[in-house]
DNA sequence: AGATTCTATGTCAATGGTGACATAGGTAAT
DNA sequence: ATTACCTATGTCACCATTGACATAGAATCT
């Protein structure tokens, strides 16, 4: 099984969904450490409903076409928590800007902060996003959130690595702007 | 232009190198935040000496086979300068690990205390790779790793990056573990 | 009236990347 | 002797992922 099928489960583990409405999930709180399109989407899942790890039944709606439900099957959440109960190789760092700031020593210095300036400003933006994620799951679910059998708990936790990650990325991209700055004179 | 490319032309910016070689490199400094086998790099760097930004002689050697040594052309070098002042997308993070911790509420405590610690443990090994060359550079590169111009001083931020980012992460897994204990009993 | 956007599901060609297969001479260990 | 590994370069089938194409009804804007 592969890392996208349990992404899938990951989410209906936690309440059921459309094909749609995972595509969306995908964008933003999965997505923020693993993403796919639609087109690999639809057709994960027919898989893992042929495996009967879910489900699904077709739910008529006003205004907007009908859409397919998808519930997780007692084997699917099992498969899902044999997964989290197994050990994972640390992930490795794919980051096109590290790339490019191993050769940042060919740009002209105000090239060289434009773009790590630019880093940051990104960085800085995600780190807003998740902060506003964390306020709405710390008020959703308050008194949930500390409890490690709770889907809140998993939440709170995986946020918290975004925002330190974020946090870690835009102190890393002010040191080198500082650096530069200097050194540039 | 893929990115893998400029992962190519990056090297052979700072020396020349057979591909044998940037295989090896692939797995370590460079590696660190870009992959790639030999299958994806031989035939890469034969399409770069196409597009006239590298060149190759054969050299011969004792003992072990031949090998063709590729040198930057100053077309490459101009293509990786204006790659590198120019701003990149934010990358996206693909852990399948943080894909773990937002199920983790369904693993029973033990298994997951288990889990984080096997993380925290591969994230403090590859922690003590970047620190040893860290005291590689500041030895090998005195005097000149804090020059923007150098080779050195990008190699330099681009490790600090690596060692920042192995912290934060063996923090947070250290605050999931005690979390994890505290709240089991 | 026409254009655009949103919901909703799907397919498919192309690209990026992995793992296996292939060859070949030298070294080193059992 | 045989096995195994290292240098060195290459190909190829397969899998994962992306981006484009496709359809279709309703809402909204110009």
């Amino acid at each position: 099984m592969k890392t996208l099928s349990y992404a899938l489960l990951s989410l209906l583990a936690r309440q059921d969904f459309s094909g749609y409405e995972i595509k969306q999930l995908m964008q933003a709180p999965i997505g923020f450490f693993w993403r796919a399109r639609h087109s690999q989407i639809y057709p994960e899942l027919a898989r893992l409903e042929e495996l009967g790890y879910v489900t699904h039944e077709v739910v008529e709606q006003q205004n907007v076409p009908d859409k397919k439900v998808y519930t997780l099957t007692a084997a699917g959440r099992e498969q899902l928590r044999q997964w989290v109960s197994e050990p994972s190789e640390a992930a490795v760092i794919r980051d096109e800007f590290l790339l490019k700031t191993f050769s940042l020593w060919l740009a002209d210095p105000a090239a060289a902060i434009a773009v790590v300036e630019d880093q940051a400003r990104q960085h800085v933006e995600q780190l807003r996003v998740y902060e506003g994620i964390k306020q709405h799951i710390e008020t959703e679910g308050a008194g949930e959130f500390m409890q490690p059998s709770s889907a809140y708990f998993a939440s709170y936790i995986t946020l918290m690595q975004g925002i330190s990650y974020e946090q870690q990325y835009i102190n890393w991209c002010r040191m080198i702007v500082e650096q530069l700055e200097a050194l540039a004179d």
